[in-house]
DNA sequence: GCTGGCCTTGACGTCCGCGTGAAGGTCTAC
DNA sequence: GTAGACCTTCACGCGGACGTCAAGGCCAGC
């Protein structure tokens, strides 16, 4: 299999192929002519990929997968690197998450502040208005 | 004040202020040598600028704060559009939250299933090894 | 043999916000 | 007078995952 078939079938790009061939993680052996040939094994290793960064991990993140296929593991997660870079990510996430919500916190404290703040403000306007219609009504006399 | 003194009390740096009034977010007056010419006000100012960027506003965002403090009002926050950035911002911030937890959770799901996949393995790995001992021993006699 | 489609390498561009750096000149403080 | 602070404008960096040419090689079908 060719670059460009590979990457239609993984729903890539030949760009995004030779950019992984360079960075290592994904190598292709050459036919004669000099082009990249693929087998089936390098469509999981997409596929593995792909999947990964749909979760947010990164490229290199994703080389111990890759290398655990490579390997000839069943599963891209058979290997102790990939199941730490999983801690790492868990914990990675439950951090951002965390501050996340430390920030939502904080910016809904501020938020309700302002809005009672702004409520009060409008109170106090309602109350003076009639005293403003009263002061009116007495310059007229 | 100059403008280094301003950098130095707001704890920022020259640049960020030029690039500020770049911006058209801190104007600031000149004075005859064309130095720019900074009041307390500009101070309270950036001060509002950073505490909104440590909430992770863009400077963009600030903006009508910033505007709210300039029109003279008591704080950055009295004015409706400052109301409806942290409103914007309470959205995008639960969507982002809600987003990694979905992710996490679906992380989670692979890194536990992986992990029982090695148990099980090794649990297996394990139930041979005796059979394997046995055998030696067998072997021994 | 020629067109068109695939492939090769290499180098630079993009996106995003938030600045930073450098060059070359003016002004001020001691 | 000299160091340091300030002025302007233009350009560049960062970080990651590619996109986009440019210039050329290889191959199938007509």
């Amino acid at each position: 299999m060719r670059i460009g078939e590979l990457a239609q079938r993984a729903g890539t790009t030949t760009r995004a192929l030779r950019y992984y061939e360079q960075l290592g993680l994904l190598p292709a052996r050459r036919s004669g002519n000099g082009y990249r040939a693929y087998g089936e094994d390098d469509l999981r290793l997409l596929e593995q990929i792909r999947t990964l960064q749909d979760f947010g991990f990164g490229l290199e993140e994703t080389r111990p997968f890759v290398e655990c296929l490579q390997a000839g593991h069943p599963a891209g997660d058979s290997c102790p690197a990939s199941l730490e870079v999983y801690r790492r990510k868990l914990a990675e996430l439950d951090g951002c998450i965390a501050r996340l919500q430390e920030v939502r916190a904080q910016v809904a404290e501020q938020f309700e502040r302002a809005e009672q703040a702004r409520d009060e403000l409008a109170a106090g306007a309602a109350a003076e208005v009639p005293r403003c219609e009263l002061a009116i009504e007495w310059e007229g006399r």
